[in-house]
DNA sequence: AAAAAAC
C-alpha cells in the first residue's frame, strides 16, 4: 500500500493544481481532474497549515506522568481549547472536548513544549521530487473503481462508504487527508475503514499500492483520538503504546512511519518507529517523549520488550503489514512471542488487522490464531499493476546473464523521464550476488548501488535515497526490497535471478507500474527456474501477457505436485476466505495435525519444504492479476 | 538452500 496509490492522487492533484498542465499519462488513460480545494491551490503545503503558534500549543503540553507511573488518564482529562483544529462539529460532538467520547486533543503526545511538531508535509521528499521536476500525471481513473469486485465474509459486515466525509474521522484527520490530497477513499479504504471503526478484527487482501497504509492508519488514529485510556505503569521508563504496527523490513517500517506521521499531524497522536541497525538510544529517547502508535520491525521490538522499555498491555490496535510474510517461517516465532507471550491483550480485547496483497490459505489459518470473529475482505483492483506492467521472460543461461543485462541497460539508458534516466531495479537471489553484480556494473560504467541485509542500515538507506533521487539509477537488490517499498519512477524491474515463489515474483514486479505509469518487468529464466515455469506461465497468461512458446512447453511438462502452481481452472485469482473452504483441504493441514502446540523448534519437520509445498499448491493469493475475480461461494 | 529480523 504504501503511498503509491495515494501518491498518485497526490500527484494528479498537484498537477491539476498547476494551470493547464499537460496531458494525462501519455494520453493512454483518461484522467479525471482531481479536485483541489481552493485553499490548497497554488500554495505550498506548509503555508496551508493553521497558524497555531508554539506558544499556544505549549501551554497544553504537560501531560503529567505520560508514560510513567500513575499516569492517569491520557489526554489529561479536562476539556481543552481546540487549537489548530477549526470547527469540527458532528452531531453531538463539538470542538475538541475530551469528555463523553469527543475528540481528545492529546496535546501532550507530541509537543513537550520545547519544539513544535515537525511539519511532515513541509519538505517531504524534497530531494527526490526536485530531481524529477514536475509531477507526472498518474492517469488513475477513479470511476473505474466503482465496479471493483469486493468480497467480504464474516458476521455483520459494516457497509462500505463512498467518501471520506461519510466517515466520522474527526476534523484534524480530515485536514491531513486533504493535505495528502486524497480525494476519495480507495476501495480497500472504503471497505476496511468502516469495519475497523466498528471495532471489528479484519483480514484484508488488497494489492500493494491500493492504499492499505491509510486504510489501517486512519481508523487507528481516529480511535485513539476518541477514546480515553487509563494507563498503568510497570516501570518508570516503560512506555505504553496504544497501537502497534509491524512490518517485515526496516525500510518498510520507516515508510509506514512517514505516512502515519502525515496522517497524525496535529492530532496529538504520536507515532514512533523502532527498527534494528540504528542506534537504539535515539529510538529510546523518541519513545520516552511519548508514543501512541509504535511502528516496528519484530527484532527490535522484542529487544525493547525484554528491556521493559515498551509494554504492550495498553495495545488496543495491532496491525500486521505484509501479514503473510510476517507469519512466514522466518517471522512466525517472533510474532507469536510479541503477540501471544508478552503482555499484549488477547484477541477480543484488542483489535487486530492483517493486511497483505497475497494471503495463502495456510497462512490464513495460522493468522486466525490472532483474530477474533474477524471479517475477511478481498478487494480487487481495476487497472492494477498487471495492466500497466509489461512482463517479459527471456531464456538466459546463467553465464550469459551479465552481458544480457548490459544489453537491457544500454537500451534503458536511452529512455528518460523528465530529463532523468529512468530507474531500474534488479533483483538477485543472494546478498553476495548483489554485491558482485553491483561492482561489475560500476566497473562497466553503469552507476549502480545495492541494498541487502549484509549492508549496514546506513548504507541501505543511503542506497535507497541514491536510487530514488536518480543519482544511481540502477539498484541491485535482494528480496529485502521486494515488498511494500514505494519507489516512484521505477520503469524497469529485472528479475536477474527469479525467485522460487511466484508470490515473490508478484511482489517484485509490483515495484514498477505504479501510480498509473506503465512499467516493464523482465525475467531471466533458465534451467534453474523450472519449478517456476508453470506458475509463471499461468500468471502471465492471466495477465494477458505474451507467453513464449518455450515457457509454455516447460510449463506443460511440469507436474502439478512438484512445482509451484497456481490452482488450475484458469483466469481467476481470487482472494478467498479459508473459512469458506470447508474441509476441502484440511487433510493437508500440517498445522492442524497437532504439531502446532509444540514450542516450534523440534516439531518443524522439514518445515521449510513442507510448508512451501503446501503453499504453492494453494497459493490463491490475491496476486497481481489485473483484477481479482472474487468468485462467490462456489469453489 | 535464501532473505529478513536485535545486539
Amino acid at each position: 500500500m504504501r503511498t503509491s496509490w495515494a501518491d498518485s492522487a497526490a500527484n494528479s492533484a498537484s498537477e491539476s493544481a498547476a494551470p493547464a498542465s499537460s496531458g494525462n499519462n501519455g494520453g493512454q488513460r483518461p484522467t479525471r481532474a482531481t479536485y483541489v480545494p481552493p485553499h490548497l491551490r497554488n500554495r505550498t503545503p506548509s503555508t496551508d497549515l493553521p497558524a497555531s503558534s508554539p506558544a499556544v500549543q505549549s501551554q497544553f503540553n504537560d501531560r503529567v506522568g505520560y508514560g510513567g507511573p500513575g499516569g492517569g488518564s491520557r489526554g489529561a482529562g479536562a476539556p481543552r481549547p481546540d487549537y489548530g483544529r477549526p470547527g469540527y462539529v458532528s452531531g453531538v460532538r463539538t470542538g475538541g472536548s475530551s469528555v463523553g467520547g469527543g475528540w481528545n486533543n492529546r496535546s501532550g503526545g507530541w509537543d513537550r513544549g520545547r519544539e513544535r511538531e515537525v511539519n511532515p508535509f513541509g519538505n517531504d521528499d524534497g530531494e527526490v521530487e526536485s530531481t524529477f521536476g514536475e509531477q507526472e500525471n498518474t492517469g488513475i481513473n477513479f470511476d473505474a473503481y466503482e465496479d471493483i469486485p469486493v468480497e467480504t465474509s464474516g458476521d455483520n459486515v459494516p457497509l462500505p462508504v463512498n467518501t471520506f466525509a461519510e466517515i466520522d474521522l474527526g476534523e484534524a484527520l480530515n485536514q491531513n487527508i486533504r493535505r495528502c490530497k486524497y480525494v476519495k477513499p480507495t476501495p480497500v479504504q472504503r471497505n476496511a475503514i468502516p469495519i475497523v471503526l466498528a471495532g471489528r478484527d479484519l483480514m484484508a487482501c488488497a494489492q500493494t499500492g491500493s492504499g492499505k497504509t491509510a486504510a489501517f492508519c486512519f481508523p487507528i488514529i481516529s480511535g485513539i483520538m476518541r477514546e480515553q485510556y487509563v494507563q498503568r505503569s510497570r516501570g518508570p521508563r516503560t512506555v505504553y503504546p496504544l497501537a502497534l504496527i509491524l512490518s517485515p523490513t526496516r525500510e518498510l517500517s520507516c515508510q509506514i512511519h512517514d505516512e502515519a506521521r502525515k496522517f497524525s499531524y496535529q492530532t496529538g497522536v504520536k507515532v514512533v518507529v523502532a527498527y534494528g541497525g540504528a542506534p537504539i538510544n535515539q529510538q529510546l529517547r523518541e519513545l520516552e517523549r511519548g508514543v501512541d502508535i509504535l511502528v516496528a520491525t519484530p527484532g527490535r521490538l522484542v529487544d525493547l520488550l525484554e528491556r521493559a522499555r515498551v509494554s504492550l498491555q495498553m495495545i488496543r490496535y495491532l496491525a500486521l503489514d505484509e501479514a503473510d510474510r510476517m507469519l512466514d517461517m522466518g517471522f512466525e516465532p517472533q510474532i507469536r512471542k510479541i503477540v501471544e507471550q508478552m503482555d499484549m491483550p488477547p484477541p477480543g480485547r484488542r483489535q487486530t488487522m492483517l493486511f497483505s496483497a497475497t494471503f495463502p490459505k495456510e497462512i490464513q489459518r495460522l493468522a486466525s490464531d490472532f483474530l477474533s470473529n474477524y471479517i475477511f475482505l478481498a478487494v480487487g483492483r481495476v487497472g492494477s499493476s498487471t495492466d500497466l506492467i509489461i512482463q517479459r521472460v527471456e531464456y538466459v543461461h546463467e553465464t550469459d546473464k551479465r552481458s544480457h543485462l548490459m544489453d537491457l541497460l544500454h537500451a534503458q539508458r536511452e529512455t528518460e523521464i523528465n530529463g532523468k534516466q529512468s530507474l531500474t531495479l534488479v533483483f538477485v537471489e543472494t546478498k553476495k550476488g548483489a554485491d558482485s553484480l553491483e561492482h561489475w556494473l560500476c566497473v562497466n560504467g553503469f552507476p549502480a548501488t545495492t541494498i541487502h541485509g549484509d549492508r549496514t542500515q546506513q548504507e541501505r538507506e543511503m542506497a535507497l535515497r541514491s536510487f530514488k533521487s536518480g543519482k544511481t539509477p540502477i539498484l541491485v537488490a535482494t528480496d529485502v526490497a521486494a515488498r511494500g517499498l514505494d519507489i516512484p519512477h521505477v520503469a524497469h524491474v529485472v528479475n536477474f535471478d527469479l525467485p522460487n515463489d511466484i508470490d515473490d515474483y508478484v511482489h517484485r514486479i509490483g515495484r514498477t507500474g505504479r501510480a498509473g505509469k506503465t512499467g516493464l518487468a523482465t525475467a531471466f529464466f533458465n534451467e534453474n527456474n523450472m519449478s517456476l515455469a508453470r506458475s509463471l506461465a499461468d500468471l502471465m497468461q492471466e495477465a494477458n501477457q505474451e507467453v513464449p512458446a518455450w515457457l509454455t512447453r516447460y510449463a506443460s511438462r511440469a507436474s502439478y505436485s512438484g512445482g509451484k502452481n497456481r490452482r488450475s481452472g484458469g483466469g481467476r485469482f481470487g482472494g478467498r476466505d479459508f473459512r469458506r473452504e470447508g474441509s476441502f483441504n484440511r487433510g493437508l493441514d500440517y498445522y492442524g495435525g497437532g504439531n502446532s502446540g509444540g514450542g516450534g523448534g523440534g516439531g518443524m519437520v522439514g518445515s521449510w519444504q513442507l510448508r512451501r509445498r503446501i503453499w504453492s499448491g494453494c497459493s490463491q493469493c490475491l496476486g497481481l492479476a489485473s483484477h481479482f475475480i472474487v468468485d462467490s461461494i462456489s469453489h
